[in-house]
RNA sequence: GCCGAGGUGGCGUAAUUGGUAGCCGCACAGCGCUUAAAACGCUGGGAGGGAUUAAAAUCCUCAUGUGAGUUCGAGUCUCACCCUCGGCACCA
């Protein structure tokens, strides 16, 4: 049988909702619950690509059903047309960038129309408009006015095939995040906007939103909050001073040097003596890329010879570095090096032989069943010993196997109070193994344990020394026999041990003993004055009063640079006085038009801009003689920070939006969109939301109640798209062959839209959704007029209420299974009514429109579909009415019963019982106990 | 390395949030319609096994990355481990 004819359904459809105005929103309705629903607006690339399909259909679906639901939705489109794609395709067509966008942006509207989403297209925002660029325009001169947006010189990353400089945001890996090419460290001024003023608050306000956490998490990661403390090191003789930056004040009395970043000004104000050397060494590490930095595999440094810092809480003098793994952009661009305790010093101390000093040694708390120290009782404290002996002439050590539990550890005991750490475990060792003539090799580190001494039935807190031993021959005492009675030794092999020793505290002695490594982790406190013998932790704030320091916070996030040396982009509306000095352009001259006289490619001597005459005789013009234009464009990322408020009044000449609707549509309800934004897009967002909340300029302080990032759509084998690996899937292929109903369906099918996953286009699956589509005419043309069966309709019912529940959550694909259940089941009917057809046709209406709207005028409905209100939600189960409940004996299923909702839980059992398979299971004997679920489950113990 | 999200048939996925594992599709197989094919329709299927049988129906065991645990009952909760994807990474 042949299906419809999608292209006359989708052009009548189309002209039909164009003539009753049905996606004309009414900001203003108070008649109904606004919903502002967004969708990333797409950059005008030129072709509407599957992606844009999966952002924009699926979420038109939401989008429909909220609408029938009774919502006045917001569903907006517009493009981020600024950008420096544009320049590069006008380069390679000989073009210029504003006629490369336009005629993409036709192109694009054109296939944006052909999905049938119900987007209000009065309301597009175009952000390389001067109507709406004059508000970018304002909006930063608005920040500027209150210091958030400013001009420093600072070492910045430029990407050198594009010319341009980047937001830290944008470099990956040390690459542009656009082409790829490693980017170069350069000493520029630029503006910047002061998102760090706000890296509290984005983290801080992140917590109530509802959002996935991987999306939290990832922000939360890139704000990198971590707190420790600023402390000041004297530098010896000099009358100078270095101010750190350290998360582990505690460890301060096992610092040893001092390192500065190469870059770090104070190198300048100190006097010491191998200045060349020093210069070289800096000279080589800014010739550098940041890759190349972050890439090197062995430390470099430098001394500062003839010079020294005083450790604050030693008074000792240590020596000063510079080295390159220290940054100079994050704390104070200075560290103390605690090489004991922090992985990069220790590596770094190791090559260049410097002093390592442990000053936390770990602490282990028994966490098993019978070890967890009990809460009331207090601790008995006790020095011990930990003793590794070593074979006198195999890589064997000895083991104890104590008996009666599952324990086994090195030699241990007590330590009285007339002996040293060695005495007590050499006297171990005889008594425990009888071996004698032994050899101390080393002391190893000490740590300590809290646990419950189960034997003696007491808390204990012990404090271990270790001792590494080796025999030096086999000869042995007697073993007395109540040491024989307690446990066994054993010699284990070197590779045996670790898996073999049961307490933490051993194992990570072992382990230390096998591999030297600085212990990073929280302890008590040795050797560090009054603190020794303290908790790590607890003592950290006590040692920053003490060394004069003071508790800080610090953020790995860096302000946003927002220059770029670019041509296609909003103007930066400054001008610079004869002294080179920024002045705003006065409101009454924004727009501050971008000048069509200037010659975009790209060159090594700035930005483009400067090559245009208008521009600079506008400034002369309107400013003086002398005056200068800014020459840099803005990063795109700030025209689209702010374009969902532009939404709600595009056309607005005289504010930048519109209080009264900002009032009641933001925030927005839910935000769709990609994952690769959720660093940049979204979190310049929210921090240009609550700036403009500061200036009293939005109601709220975060923009998106709601976000949600959508998954991904691979090629046909499972690979990422690209042209190269030929697996590109042209949507408008799909669409003129199965119609745009069909492609939509089947993106929405494709996978739970919630979450981000990766999802591989399947070559049948939109000739499947076809069939589908195909299935639910052919039922529609069986539709009688006349009285409809109720069973159907309240099946029906129930699928709406799934559909609707689904379709919340950002199921479509669940919501479409529904869908297709039901069309099962009216399939099975002999008779079918044209009002329970009607009521199908509804509920396919947001994801099917132009066909839902074909087959609602053919079943003689009146209007557009889109106009009927959502299906009630299906009533429960009947009372009365059976549902199937599961027998189970012991938790497995022998079969099914039919029971009313309100059967008891006897007449359940009863029913049961004429089971064969339930009477087989239960051989005769009485359930032990009986767990019932009335509905669900009834479970017989035996 | 740290953090986050995951791991279910040949494939995409589902499971009322602790209650029949595999809904809905794809692909596949058999059958029907047809001169034939396409289209369409019907039927089937997690894996393994047993008995009866001409066949069907029926029955049992094992199955949600691996191993333990909690529970009457675990894909779902707890612990350990393995793997995949994503974020951060010389951030002191």
């Amino acid at each position: 049988m042949r299906g419809f004819d999608h292209e006359e359904i989708e052009k009548r459809a189309q002209e039909k909702w164009a003539s009753l105005g049905l996606y004309q929103t009414d900001l203003k309705n108070a008649a109904k619950k606004p919903y502002y629903l967004l969708s990333e607006f797409p950059y005008s690339s030129g072709d509407l690509h599957i992606g844009h399909w999966f952002a924009f259909a699926v979420t038109d679906i939401f989008a429909r059903t909220k609408r029938m639901q009774g919502a006045n939705v917001l569903f907006p489109i517009g493009f981020d047309a600024f950008g420096l794609p544009a320049e590069n395709a006008a380069l390679k067509n000989k073009l210029d960038p504003k006629e490369w966008t336009y005629k993409n942006m036709e192109r694009m509207r054109g296939q944006l129309r052909s999905m049938g989403a119900s987007f209000d297209w009065n309301r597009e925002v175009v952000t390389c408009e001067p109507a709406y660029y004059k508000w970018t325009q304002w909006l930063f001169l608005k920040l500027m006015e209150h210091g958030l947006a400013y001009r420093a010189e600072a070492p910045v990353k430029w990407c050198p095939k594009d010319q341009t400089v980047l937001a830290n945001e944008q470099v990956i890996d040390g690459a542009c995040e656009r082409c790829g090419t490693p980017v170069e460290e350069k000493r520029l001024t630029q503006w910047f906007l002061k998102i760090t003023e706000y890296a509290e608050r984005l983290l801080e306000d992140l917590e109530p939103l509802p959002w996935r956490e991987e999306i939290k998490e990832a922000q939360r990661a890139w704000i990198g909050k971590s707190e420790g403390a600023r402390i000041t090191f004297l530098i010896s003789g000099q009358n100078k001073k270095i101010e750190i930056f350290t998360t582990r004040p505690d460890t301060i009395y096992g610092a040893t040097y001092v390192v500065l970043a190469p870059e770090h000004p104070f190198v300048s104000k100190i006097n010491f003596s191998n200045e060349k050397e020093v210069e070289k060494y800096i000279a080589e590490t800014r010739k550098k890329t940041e890759r190349e930095r972050s890439e090197q595999k062995e430390k470099t440094g430098v001394k500062l010879e003839g010079v020294s810092a005083i450790n604050p809480a030693t008074k000792k003098e240590i020596p000063i570095y510079l080295a390159d793994y220290v940054l100079a952009s994050y704390g104070t661009g200075a560290v103390m090096a605690v090489p004991a305790h922090d992985e990069r010093d220790y590596e770094f101390a190791k090559k260049y032989d410097l002093p390592i000093k442990q000053v936390v040694e770990p602490l282990f708390v028994g966490r098993r069943e019978d070890d967890t120290p009990k809460p009331n009782l207090p601790f008995v404290e006790r020095p011990a010993i930990t003793a590794i002996v070593k074979h006198w002439k195999d890589d064997a050590y000895l083991l104890l196997d104590w008996k009666g539990v599952a324990w086994t550890t090195f030699i241990t005991g007590g330590v009285e109070e007339d002996q040293t750490p060695q005495d007590a475990a050499c006297r171990e060792i005889i008594e425990e193994t009888g071996y004698r003539n032994l050899r101390l090799v080393k002391e190893l580190t000490r740590y300590h344990s809290r646990f419950f001494h189960t034997p003696k039935q007491r808390n204990q807190f012990a404090h271990f020394s270790s001792l590494y031993f080796q025999l030096t021959d086999g000869s042995q005492d007697p073993v007395p026999p109540e040491e024989q009675a307690k446990h066994q030794y054993r010699w284990v092999p070197r590779e045996e041990v670790e898996q073999t020793l049961v307490p933490n505290g051993q194992k990570f002695l072992w382990n230390s003993l096998q591999r030297e490594a600085a212990y990073v982790g929280s302890g008590i406190l040795a050797d560090s004055a009054e603190f020794s013998g303290r908790d790590s932790e607890e003592a950290k704030s006590d040692i920053v009063k003490a060394v004069g320091g003071e508790q800080a916070t610090e953020f790995r996030i860096r302000d946003w640079l927002v220059s770029r040396q670019r041509y296609w982009g909003c103007p930066i509306p400054v001008v610079y006085d004869p002294e080179g000095k920024p002045h705003p352009v006065p409101p009454e001259h924004l727009p501050w038009l971008l000048p069509t006289d200037a010659d975009f490619r790209p060159n090594e001597k700035g930005s483009p801009l400067a090559s245009s005459k208008e521009l600079k005789e506008r400034v002369e013009k309107l400013f003086g003689k002398g005056w200068l234009p800014e020459y840099d464009t803005l990063d795109t990322f700030v025209d689209s920070s702010w374009y969902f408020m532009r939404y709600l009044a595009p056309k607005n000449e005289h504010d930048f939006s519109d209080k009264r609707l900002m009032k009641k549509w933001l925030p927005v309800d839910r935000y769709s969109g990609g994952s690769e934004h959720t660093t940049m897009h979204l979190l310049y967002a929210r921090f240009f939301y609550k700036a403009l909340y500061d200036l009293a300029l939005v109601p709220g302080d975060e923009p998106f109640l709601e976000r949600y990032n959508r998954g991904i759509i691979l090629g046909p084998d499972g690979e990422k798209m690209s042209k190269s690996k030929g697996n590109v899937i042209n949507p408008d292929e799909f669409v003129k062959k199965y119609g745009a109903d069909a492609v939509r369906v089947y993106l929405a099918f494709i996978g739970p839209y919630n979450e981000a996953g990766n999802y591989p286009w399947n070559l049948d699956g939109v000739a499947a959704m076809r069939k589908f589509l195909d299935r639910i005419v052919r039922l529609a043309l069986r539709a009688e007029a006349g009285p409809h069966l109720t069973h159907l309709s309240s099946i029906a019912a129930r699928a709406a209420a799934k559909v609707e529940a689904d379709c919340e959550r950002f199921k479509f694909n669940t919501a479409i299974a529904a869908l297709m259940t039901l069309l099962n089941e009216l399939e099975k009917a002999k008779k079918i009514s044209q009002k329970v057809m009607r009521e199908f046709v509804v509920l396919l209406a947001p994801f099917a429109p132009h066909l839902a709207e074909h087959l609602w005028n053919e079943l003689g409905g009146k209007g557009s579909v889109h106009q009927q209100t959502w299906p009630k939600a299906g009533p429960a189960p009947l009372k009365g009415e059976t549902v199937e409940v599961i027998a189970q004996v012991n938790g497995k299923k022998r079969g099914a019963i039919r029971l009313t909702t309100t059967a008891s839980e006897s007449e359940a059992v009863a029913a049961a019982k004429h089971i064969a398979a339930v009477v087989t299971a239960l051989g005769g004997r009485k359930p032990k106990r009986v767990v019932y679920v009335p509905g669900r489950i009834l479970n017989l113990v035996i």
